[in-house]
DNA sequence: CATATTATTATACGCTTGAACAATAGCGAC
DNA sequence: GTCGCTATTGTTCAAGCGTATAATAATATG
């Protein structure tokens, strides 16, 4: 009975490769579908190994969500440019490829499913929605004093909370059912909605 | 050893305990924790009984999604009175309880995550989507006609995507953190939102 | 090249899972 | 009343779960 060779992989790899099978079975078989045994085989290694580099299976798990939450919010975190165009970018990052699409919604899903169950899954989530919120909410702050418009904290909550649902709501609708919608609907939809809220262009048809 | 009494549950009333049952478990413990035996446990009975409501568990946890499928849409698909009205009611009843609280989301979420995974599920919600799209779009058609607006149907169609997205993005803020928002602002943020869009007052401010 | 270190494999363990099935208690029909 | 039907119980089973641990192959170090 030969033991089988391997090799042993550089500094932290191996551990974003076991987070990255953690997150495709999750996002293959669902929550209950990602089982240590799988994730394993998905990684290309035994299963005995997980627990070489995490506490155990939850502690993995709660990493993978905060690899998700990642993937989510880092792109239009880091829009750059006038007001206009970050708003602009901020809009079309979430409702394009690769954030907006069903591997992102079942990820997604299958762990808010578990936040209300989950302590640390709650916290993970909790700082993600606060983080991304205010940056939606400093962008129009931005965008409406270059606009000459009023932008007191509570508009610029009000205006957020508004944006922050359109935007959810539509990048679900489009990882949902991304076939019921023409090439770019959804982020023109989006772009003349926010504008009609607003009650400003945001230069949507310079595109 | 004596075998416990029970009692016999008249005409499809323990089919129906056993799907509350299911959803409870789903909304306190997530899908994986929704086992055959806790959710025995949870409506009364032996876990043994399940197979003889339900070919398999699976089954059984498909016509619990109908179910909440149901108690998400049932009530705004009833609106009644005159348009305007009806919009706003369609709005107010989607953003208040029982349709907007954490229970609803998880229970969601937990099947939204399944949707890419299960062809049986994914019917059920491609069938509970469209309707719960037309029932706005046709509400917005008889809106937009008695305000004297266009209301072609292509019009109506983007109308319907983007307060649709409104409404589900906030619906899902409200139930997430329901706790950032204070008492029915939510509702006064969507009704002001939908009459920007529509350019139209829904006369939310009757209320 | 020899040795120490440790990342990785392989196997085993106790538990839970969904399902199958025989036994039986409740209840309506007559 | 008692008989027959079936809803319900209680037990069993194989498979799969997360975890523990010992053996070992790969690499770093001198």
């Amino acid at each position: 009975m030969n033991r089988r060779t391997f090799h042993r992989a550089p500094e932290g790899e191996r551990r974003q490769e076991l987070i990255e099978a953690t997150l495709d079975c999750i996002a293959e078989f669902g929550l209950k579908g990602a089982t240590v045994r799988q994730i394993a085989i998905r990684a290309g290694v035994t299963a005995g190994l997980v627990r070489h580099y995490f506490e155990s299976k939850d502690q993995m798990v709660a990493e993978a969500y905060r690899a998700v939450i990642a993937s989510l919010t880092d792109k239009a975190a880091h829009v750059e440019g006038d007001p206009e165009t970050r708003l602009r970018d901020f809009i079309a990052i979430n409702l394009t490829e690769p954030v907006a699409d069903s591997r992102s919604i079942s990820l997604w899903a299958a762990f808010i499913s578990q936040v209300r169950v989950d302590p640390i899954l709650a916290e993970i989530h909790r700082d993600g929605y606060l983080t991304f919120r205010n940056t939606l909410q400093d962008l129009l702050a931005d965008f409406l004093a270059v606009k000459n418009k009023p932008a007191d904290a509570e508009t610029c909550r009000a205006y957020a909370i508004a944006i922050n649902g359109l935007v959810d709501g539509l990048w679900i609708e489009g990882c949902l059912a991304g076939d019921l919608f023409r090439e770019g609907e959804l982020v023109a939809i989006a772009m003349g909605s926010v504008e009609a809220l607003l009650g400003a262009s945001i230069g949507s048809d310079k595109q």
